[in-house]
DNA sequence: CTTACAACTGGGCGCGATGTCCGCTTATTC
DNA sequence: GAATAAGCGGACATCGCGCCCAGTTGTAAG
């Protein structure tokens, strides 16, 4: 890549991230965020082909210091606690993440596109190797996850629910999944 | 309403069950259903406003027979039965509503609007009564209802998830949520 | 039956966003 | 400092939306 196609590149990250905090990220034209960063609508379009491809770009660092943390940091989220925990623990990172970044996931994952995600793949995988001990774990898995769409998090916001309350009533969810063992001896 | 009205209403619902169940809803343009129909744009747009208000009306008959049974049927369904078995069977029907009718929900529920579905209301109040012992019910029930959101049902049959094994994958979740007592006496 | 009114009809119009294309510019390499 | 390829940027065609209004038709009163 040529020096001045990366620099066009950072002005575009920048730009696009400026405006999604500033707006909502679909209101946010990709004549707005080109205008933003001083570069032609070609110029963006050669890197990012739509607005989620940006979304991906500036959320790519956060989910990639998060995978790290699930492969091989220290538990409850890394290796070495029970299942339960981990998961509990997966959901607490999910939801500060979720936080900090709802504008941007939500410009990124509107709908299907979300299971399209690389993201996706990685966090169904970490959460299937949760689940050695509970029936059809593949069924289960996208049910687990499903409550972490970046809309319904807005959407208990906008009920007024806490941080806190999301991540105690996730912490329910994850302990009655994982510790109910009814037909079990 | 008029006559004419009335009838050019049931020729519009008509063509779009039909080009809904065809190709995919959000590749149904209010040009294609006005054509299909026979009737012209402005005639469309008098009475739908857009298109999931088309699919909204759609799927009215089925989910209000489906909120009666709740409400006064036969238990598991309606009241009577314990309410982890309830909830399972709210699970059941809604999967199979769903089954039915992914093209017309995937048509209405896009996102955020989901939430703003007087449907998505009355679904949200009856699992809420159902939740009568656990911590902090009204954080819980959006959670307990995002495996229904329709994006999530099609990604798992798309993934060779059958009915049966999602039915399944929910009343885990049911028992695991309304059964499990770890920190009562 | 006729008449007059109000509701309904339908397609034309402008708008805004998308994504592509191509002539020009600029960095890089020898 | 020239040659060359990569990159740039804005003009353009396209598409869907939603409004709007002049003509039409059902309806109800006389």
């Amino acid at each position: 890549m040529r020096a001045d196609a990366a620099r066009n590149q950072e002005k575009v990250l920048a730009a696009a991230e400026q405006l999604f905090a500033t707006r909502g990220a679909n209101d946010v034209t990709m004549d707005d965020i080109a205008k933003a960063a001083g570069v032609g609508r070609g110029t963006l379009y050669r890197r990012f082909p739509d607005r989620a491809s940006i979304a991906v770009a500036l959320l790519d660092s956060h989910e990639q210091e998060l995978q790290a943390r699930l492969l091989g940091g220290p538990p409850p989220l890394g290796p070495g606690a029970p299942p339960a925990e981990r998961l509990t623990a997966f959901y607490d990172a999910m939801l500060v993440l979720l936080d900090k970044h709802v504008h941007l996931v939500l410009g990124t994952e509107v709908g299907a596109s979300r299971f399209a995600t690389g993201a996706y793949g990685f966090w169904r995988a970490h959460v299937r190797s949760l689940l050695s001990d509970v029936d059809d774990p593949d069924a289960i898995v996208d049910v687990l996850l499903a409550p972490l769409a970046p809309d319904v998090f807005q959407h208990q916001r906008s009920l007024g629910i806490s941080l806190d309350r999301q991540r105690s009533a996730l912490s329910q969810l994850a302990t009655g999944v994982l510790s109910w063992r009814g037909g079990h001896p």
